[in-house]
RNA sequence: GCCGACAUAGCUCAGUCGGUAGAGCAACGGUUUCGUAAACCGUAGGUCGCCGGUUCAAGUCCGGCUGUCGGCUCCA
């Protein structure tokens, strides 16, 4: 219908495609000239007028021949190519869809008149490709969703605003987490406050690598290109790669002129690092964990705020082992990840990416990757799916993905087999029969990136941090400055038990000074003032509204044996 | 990279028709010493993202660039 609306008012305008989305429609567009937001506005208005006609929408179905002279007639060429497609695949007809003069083709079902529809809302405009391919005509997509009743759109846009409120972009700014310069677009500024978040993650995750059988190591950030020659970089992603020019060089073509590259990944090196020494199939699996500093020149387009960024750091790691333990390693791995998110309250959904059409290896190869893969994630019982066809061409993975705050879905965690890389870099490992056998290789992650993963957590817990992860665990405020003697040796106290403590001296009124601790989202305040100065202890004041906020005097030892103990990675 | 929008003080934002830039908070100085979400008075703070153009005059209009945002493509 917004279409109809849209062809009245802007003739000449071609239509494409228009499906249904999550929460609402989009619908493509041709038409040289862009529509503005008042363009919108206009069609919205249109839109809706049009609904109160309540026009009856027509069921027909024709065959190829009518279906094409019909789109012919009306001049729309990117219908009678969708047309042509679908009889090619094999359809007898085609169902068409009519409300006043206007007529489109839809699987259906429909509703039965245009009344029915309720209230549309336009959202917003965007550019897309024709058929989602960069090398099409670019199209103009309108976004918008629809409600049976104004109510409830009402209701929608203003959860849709709220949830723009735990944005990891806006939190970050004002919880002073991180920071962004033109100077270095998608690289992050984090503040003292966001490196201390980012260090509880990683530590925790040292930990846990620790405590499974993961050698932690450290590796160069910059390498020669014949290491990417060798790994297939060079072909496959070099444009991604920050490289290093030599500035003596006369060549005009950037690949001769090339040096060394920023890596972009950690598996290169770790495959150097394994071939330092001659293994045996005892020391199977190997792992390697590594968060060095990667960089992927990504396109302009696409930075976003902490999801999406130039230089960023995973948790990275990479197994080695034979093909017999692919199994057992992957099922581990399944709940390694899973006992983490589940620990952080984050919802995921696995998602199985299996053969694609091109890729290296035998059937065979892919149906005992593929079952090795599948049995894993099934003895865990995760929610997954499958996606037939998303594999890497080395081999199937699983990847771990979860919504941010306005619904957008992003991977975090990946389990990935590779049959490949140890081809390439001719891994090897001496086997009980004395000879000399190719392992495989499990690439794996399971925050992900550190950046992606700290966005997704602010949105998730709103900034409302868990005391292990936030910042700061615990503020000092004084009633008057006659007990800064006593807050300083709490603060002094409390940090030596290596909590992140701070203390706010201004000469404010407590009300001041909770608001802002309170505002900052930190877990506990801590008030001083004579009772507690007397009493030698403190009295904490969780963070949130409420009157069981004040939790009342406490002896410090006490308390600080309770916030020690929160303050402990829950994995 | 492509399409569109946006860019004003540290932050959030106002700035009408083109006539020489403003608020709140934060900061700084002073006063205040106070018991659970904002004490009071004062001061300072700007190359209106950058470059160019139109104009007697540009934050405002036009063009280019950079960055950000919403999508698309991409995402080993």
């Amino acid at each position: 219908m917004v279409a109809s609306v849209v062809q009245r008012l802007f003739p000449g305008t071609q239509v494409t495609i228009g499906p249904s989305t999550e929460d609402g429609f989009y619908y493509d567009f041709f038409r040289k000239e862009p529509f503005t937001p008042e363009d919108l506005e206009r069609i919205e208005k249109a839109a809706n007028e049009e609904i109160k006609r309540d026009l009856p929408f027509v069921r027909k179905e024709v065959s190829r021949e009518e279906a094409l002279q019909l789109f012919d007639k009306l001049g729309e060429t990117f219908k009678k190519e969708i047309v042509e497609d679908i009889f090619s695949k094999g359809a007898k007809t085609l169902t068409l869809y009519s409300h006043g003069d206007w007529v489109d083709f839809c699987l259906g079902p429909h509703a039965p008149s245009t009344g029915r529809i309720g209230v549309i809302k336009l959202l917003n405009v965007a550019g897309a490709y024709w058929r989602g391919d960069h090398r099409n005509p670019q199209l103009q997509r309108i976004y918008g969703t629809a409600f049976f009743d104004k109510k409830d759109l009402d209701a929608w846009l203003k959860q849709q605003e709220e949830a723009r409120k735990r944005d990891h972009r806006k939190l970050g700014k004002e919880l002073d987490l991180f920071a962004f310069h033109p100077a270095a677009p998608g690289a992050v500024f984090w503040t003292h406050r966001g490196t201390l978040l980012f260090h509880a993650l990683s530590n925790a995750m040292r930990g846990l690598c620790l405590r499974n059988g993961y050698q932690e190591i450290k590796t160069p950030l910059m390498f020669n290109k014949m290491l990417w020659e060798r790994s297939g970089h060079w072909g496959k992603y070099r444009e991604n790669m920050f490289l290093v020019l030599d500035p003596e060089s006369k060549e005009k073509d950037i690949d001769e002129r090339a040096t060394f590259s920023l890596k972009p990944m950690n598996c290169p090196s770790h495959y150097l690092f394994y071939q330092m020494k001659k293994h045996s199939y005892r020391e199977l699996p190997i792992r390697y964990h590594t968060q060095d500093v990667l960089h992927r020149n990504e396109a302009t387009g696409v930075l976003s705020g902490l999801t999406r960024v130039r230089q960023f750091q995973q948790d990275d790691a990479h197994v080695i082992l034979m093909e017999s333990q692919i199994a057992d390693e992957v099922k581990r791995l399944t709940e390694l990840i899973k006992k983490v998110y589940d620990a952080l309250g984050l919802g995921f959904r696995a998602k199985f990416g299996t053969r694609p059409p091109q890729r290296i290896g035998t059937d065979e190869m892919w149906d005992r990757a593929e079952a090795g893969l599948r049995a894993a994630i099934e003895q865990t019982g995760v929610d997954w799916m499958e996606n037939p066809g998303d594999g890497a061409f080395y081999g199937p993975k699983l990847d771990f993905a979860v919504k941010d705050s306005i619904g957008r879905e992003w991977q975090l965690g990946t389990i990935q087999l590779d049959y490949n890389a140890p081809e390439r870099f001719e891994l090897g490992y001496v086997g009980e029969d004395n000879k000399e056998h190719r392992p495989v290789v499990i690439h794996r992650a399971i925050y992900g990136s550190f950046e992606r993963f700290i966005a997704i957590l602010i949105e998730h817990f709103a900034g409302n941090f868990p005391v292990w992860l936030a910042p700061t665990q615990a503020r000092i405020i004084t009633v008057a400055d006659r007990h800064m003697e006593w807050a300083r040796e709490v603060h002094a106290r409390l940090q030596e038990g290596g909590l992140r403590i701070e203390a706010d001296e201004s000469s404010e009124k407590l009300g001041a000074k909770i608001r802002d601790a309170q505002l900052m989202k930190i877990p506990y305040t801590l008030v001083i003032g004579d009772k507690e100065v007397e009493g030698r202890g403190v009295s904490p004041r969780k963070h949130g509204e409420g009157k069981e906020a004040d939790l009342g005097f406490q002896q410090l030892d006490a308390f600080a044996a309770k916030l020690s103990a929160e303050a402990r990675p829950p994995y």
